[in-house]
DNA sequence: GTCTATAAAGGGATAGAC
DNA sequence: GTCTATCCCTTTATAGAC
């Protein structure tokens, strides 16, 4: 992710270290670097919350040196603040095109399993997110009430629409999406408690398409409507 | 929660100091502190994780003395640990009581609603263990393998009963238990999103009122039953 | 039972050698 | 760009005066 095109830009302004052909691009380690504690930083943070988690654990999990953490990253908060731009990025693009034309039941179904999906691919990113929240949003606070909102605004507008076409049942809209949230996120931040009732080591493929499927039944049943899929 | 009844085992034991005529039982005082600093840990535990917490904002939030905290308890481990066994036992006791001879909406309408009350009235309990389960349950571990693995075998075998004597939709009954404690303790664990979604300050009472319905609405009929209440 | 003092360890952040 | 040494602060926990 985030990820640049090959063609560098850094090529064109450096100067090749004294004349030798260096196979390197300026600039590559650093990009290199940067992922790995981004990703370090990632699991660091879901474990144990932005006070909790240390520099030192991430720079562990980095397998680089804490000094060098706090070379690419000024301080702490920065660490933080980077990990949300991937995550509320990705975050965003779910369920954002649709209309009032689209079908309600195909556009529920689509957003359900994208969500579980995400869940499936960045449980660490869930996690924080919802450590983030349930600590009062510090940090997301500001981007909850001005993007999300609106975000939310449009989402329901469009559910309301087809609910006045007699598309589906009459439903709150805002508390629907609050449902498909919840539900879907549950599997990524309460894997732990889910895994131990079902008596299994790790998730298989399976049981995604299986908790998919369920949530798609019994949520578009609930909003009077009929799964497509399968 | 957790009080003792009025007669108090300590005041057989206890010499009155003095000859005066106390007004404290021996080991009130105890009590209340104790109570006190429960609650006060409580909340620090909810908003920043068994790390991320300190004695001194516990003692803080309790108005005492950290050095008074660690009398009481003697190490940080021993308050969180002492907090479980009063959310456990809450915990345990919502929807336990089901049989296959009753009825389905009805049990499981109760079982939601109930949910959603005690998101109203212990909303930090509920981010408190939400966390624990996020962090990996490093506490809860071993209660997640045995107590809650039975209590939701036991559960969902009702569930299945009803399925199977045809009086609801064959819906996997371990995941709808899912479902039902993911969408419910959402509006405890991420009230700070919710709130700033809709443009509040707090929670009035008919939201969760509001909610408690939506959900029995969607839920109920996504299992192929009718809301009784209403 | 309460509180001050303090030991011992760990934390964030910076300076500066390489 | 990398890494060691170090400063200074906070943290947990204990000792011991009151």
């Amino acid at each position: 992710m985030s990820l640049q095109p090959e063609a560098n830009i850094n090529e064109i302004g450096g100067a090749p270290e004294k004349g030798r052909a260096r196979r390197y691009r300026p600039g590559r380690i650093r990009e290199k670097n940067r992922e790995r504690i981004i990703a370090a930083a990632e699991e660091a943070f879901a474990h144990h919350g932005f006070r909790g988690a240390t520099i030192q654990n991430i720079a562990e999990r980095a397998g680089l040196p804490k000094s060098n953490v706090l070379y690419y990253f000024s301080n702490k908060q920065r660490i933080y603040s980077a990990l949300f731009d991937d995550i509320m990025s990705r975050w965003n693009a779910v369920f954002s095109e649709i209309s009032p034309d689209d079908d309600p039941a195909e556009a529920l179904e689509t957003f359900i399993r994208t969500k579980v999906e995400m869940s499936r691919q960045h449980p660490m990113a869930s996690r924080l997110f919802a450590q983030e929240i349930i600590q009062g949003a510090p940090f997301l606070k500001d981007h909850l009430r001005t993007n999300v909102r609106e975000w939310v605004r449009g989402r329901a507008k469009v559910i309301q629409q087809w609910i006045d076409d007699g598309r589906m049942a009459p439903v709150d809209p805002v508390q629907l999406i609050f449902l498909i949230w919840s539900s879907t996120q549950h599997y990524a931040d309460f894997q732990v408690q889910i895994l131990m009732v079902e008596n299994k080591a790790e998730y298989e493929e399976q049981d995604f398409e299986h908790a998919a499927n369920f949530l798609t039944d019994v949520i578009l049943r609930g909003c009077g409507l009929e799964p497509k899929t399968r």
